[in-house]
Formats: C-alpha cells, structure tokens, sequence
DNA sequence: ACTACCATACTTGTATGGTAGTATGGTACT
DNA sequence: AGTACCATACTACCATACAAGTATGGTAGT
C-alpha cells in the first residue's frame, strides 16, 4: 500500500490521524482490515510515533481495536452503536431544530439555503459522495446556529460508526431525493417558527436515514460484528 | 470479535491516562495547571513516550490544551461546554427515561434500589464524594437498562466539563437531599410507567443539577475561561 | 536608560532501538 | 499420522536520543 507525499500543513501525527479517518468511514480500509504501525509508517513515509498516535486517538473513537502484542484491526461495525448513534442524533437534532425556530440567526440561514441549493445541483450531477458532505454540513450547520457546536462535536464520535453504514447505503439506494425535500421543509419550518411540524419533519427524517441496516448486514456480513 | 482477556489497564499508558483523568476531573489538578511531557513522566516514573499518549488522549476530549513547541495546560472550565453538557444529558436522559417507563429489566432496577440505598447512607455520613459517584452510578444504570451503554459513554466526554463545575460545587450547598428524593421519585415512576412524570422529574433534576454556575465563575474567575 | 541580540533552558514533535508477548510453520519425537 | 516442541517472524509497548520551535534572562551596544 503506498500513500502520496503528506500535505504537511499540519503535524504529521495530525495528518496521518486525519487520512486514516477519512480512510476507515469511507471504508477504504473495511472493517476487519489488519493494521500494523510499522506497515503505515513506511507507508505514510513517517516513523512509528506519529502512527502509533493515530491508533491511540482512533483506538478510542471505536475505530480501530488494538490487541496488544497481537496486532490492530479496523473495527467492525456495531449494530447497536449505530441504532444508538441514530437514537442520539433524533433526541438532539429535534431538540436543536426546536431551538432553531425559536431563533436562528440570519447568516446561518443564509447558509442553509446555499447548501439546498448545492443539494440540489449534486443530486442532478448523481454526485452521492458530494450529496454526504453537503448532508453532513446541513445538519452541522444546525447545531452552530443554535449554538450547539460542542454538542455536534460529540455526535461526531457515534456519527463514524452510523456514517460506515450510510456509505454501504450509498451503493443502493440512498433516497436523497426524500431527504433533500425534507431538508428543505426544514428550512421552510425554521422560518415560519413551526417548531412541532419541524419536529416532526426531523423525527421522519432521522428514521429514514438508515431504516435498512438489516439489508446491508446481508450484503456484507464480514463488515459486521 | 474477540478481545483480550485483559484490557490494557495495566499498561503504563492506560494507567498515567486513568490517573491523570481523574486528577484533572477533581480539580486536584486545577484548570490553568501548566503540565509537561518531561515532569509526569518523572512523577509516574515511565519514559515521555506513555505520557505523551495520554496527553493525546485528554486533549482530544478537550481536558487538555497542547500548544506545539510551547506547553501542555489543563483547559480552562469553558461555560458554553458546561451548558451544552447540561442541555445535552437533559435531552437524552429524558428520551432514555421514557424508554425505561416502557421496560426496565429487572436486575437493573434492583442496582438502582440498591443505589439508591447507599445514596441515603452517603447524605448521614456527609460524604459528598461518595455521593457524587454514586449519582453518576444511578444514571448510567438508566442508560445500561436501555442498552444505550454506549450513548452514556459518549455522553462522558462533555460530562468531564461538567463534572468539573460540580466538584466546584460540592464545598457549596450540593443539595444532595433533593437530588436524591428525586431519584427515588425516577424509580417509582419507572415501576409506575409513568412516562409523563418521570420525564418532568428527570427535567427539573437536571435544571437542578447546575443551576448557579454563575456563583462558581465569581468565586473561582481563574479557573474558567 | 533603552534596545537589539543571543545563549540557554525549556517545550512538544519525531525517529529509532530494544523488550516482551504472540502467531506460525517446521521438525524431531512418539 | 499425530503431537509436543522450538526457531522465527511478526506485533504493540516502552525508553531514549535528537530535532525544531519558543520563552527568558543576561549582555553588549547605542
């Protein structure tokens, strides 16, 4: 396995703990996949301290299982933890979305409605990878406007394991289209101050978001614990 | 998957993490403290290396503040966090409470009898670091109940901040007797299914729980941020 | 007195060698 | 053939040395 030249523009135990991220919830290293520092410390052209770093800090996301002297995994995706994280997110979001209609400032509103309109665009282009991102910032951008950024922090953290699952959804079918109209009333709530149907509307949309996993723990059994 | 018989506790690392954590969540080691790679790892007797992990992983739950080639600093008591952290128990604690009016295995509810026991015991004696451990016990009994073990988990890493605040608090009034009372009240609605009133009980405990972080700040400027 | 400079003693970041535990494959023995 | 044993090649873990950035205090020059 060999990796381009590292950006730098932070500290190579930053960076390499960063890639690996990216790497393990877009799952281009599998659940299951055998880690070892020495293999990506060549590979990442760094020594094994910054890796070992990586693991530490990776290790206690749930991402990787370390078994000392025997070797470290990528972990396998949890069922529990991502109904657990799916659970998390409903009772917070429809909190947080409540809040919202109270008040929301005007900027972060501003930004809600750009990241429909790319939404939008991604979908026509069929860019499912982009559409995640843009998923992703939407919510985000919920919490920062309610001031409830720590609060996204945090979720981020079950988010890796319930986010594993969504990639394997990619490859079926996703439904943005749903879930972007539903963003979109959203919106529409947030600016009418209609806190119990946005409510609703998040409750809908956080139960459609992995309604499925069942199908995917068919299709790849291995991925899973 | 398979782990090892043994967690790493008794590695070195774990264990100047474990120590370290606790230090820093009971103000024995006060916010603002300026640490070094070099002088815990002389204290704990270990080389930089297993030290130097451990600062990783306090930082990354934010207990700890690493600025490159200057210092290393226990974070200050940021009071937005110690907010959200409130905020975010509270509406997780209510979903899971409502969960536990549904069903409440058996055995769990007798560790919460039993609890509750020793909560009375504590108040006689006065000991106020029994009973904090013992209040954070009874909740994740709650959360264990609903098999939600691992949203209390996460939970923790904001309870850090929090719990710092109500270490503070503990040389004020505490008002161990009212929470307590209400925690026998969590018990009997669960028996009861009484959703309703368990979520209101559940609400006003966790309104309670640090409802004058205000008098904290006056009486301690130096420690928050 | 004031300022610019610099040696020095810190700090964290990185690299590397060595240690102990573990999996594995081959081999001698039953 | 089957089993106990052992050399070997891994692994994560730890200690240590070095590199690079930063704060500090003293000093020489103005």
């Amino acid at each position: 396995m060999s990796y381009p030249p590292q950006p730098a523009s932070l500290s190579a135990g930053n960076a390499v703990y960063q890639l690996l991220k990216q790497q393990i919830v877009s799952l281009e290293l599998p659940p299951g996949t055998a880690l070892s520092e020495k293999e990506m410390s060549t590979a990442f052209q760094v020594s094994r301290t910054p890796v070992r770093e990586s693991f530490v800090r990776l290790a206690q996301e749930g991402l990787l299982v370390v078994l000392p002297q025997r070797g470290t995994r990528v972990s396998l995706i949890d069922p529990e933890l991502v109904e657990e994280a799916r659970f998390m997110r409903e009772q917070l979001e429809r909190a947080v979305i409540r809040l919202a209609c109270e008040s929301f400032p005007d900027d972060k509103l501003e930004q809600l409605e750009d990241n429909l309109h790319r939404q939008h665009e991604s979908i026509e282009r069929h860019d499912g990878k982009e559409m995640f991102e843009l998923d992703e910032a939407f919510h985000r951008i919920l919490f920062e406007g309610c001031r409830k950024q720590g609060t996204w922090n945090v979720i981020q953290q079950m988010n890796a394991h319930l986010n594993r699952s969504r990639m394997l959804w990619l490859s079926l079918d996703p439904g943005w289209d749903s879930l972007a109209r539903q963003h979109q009333e959203m919106v529409d709530a947030i600016r009418r101050k209609d806190s119990d149907y946005a409510d609703n509307i998040m409750h809908e949309h956080l139960s459609l978001i992995i309604s499925n996993l069942s199908v995917l723990q068919d299709r790849h059994p291995d991925y899973f614990k």
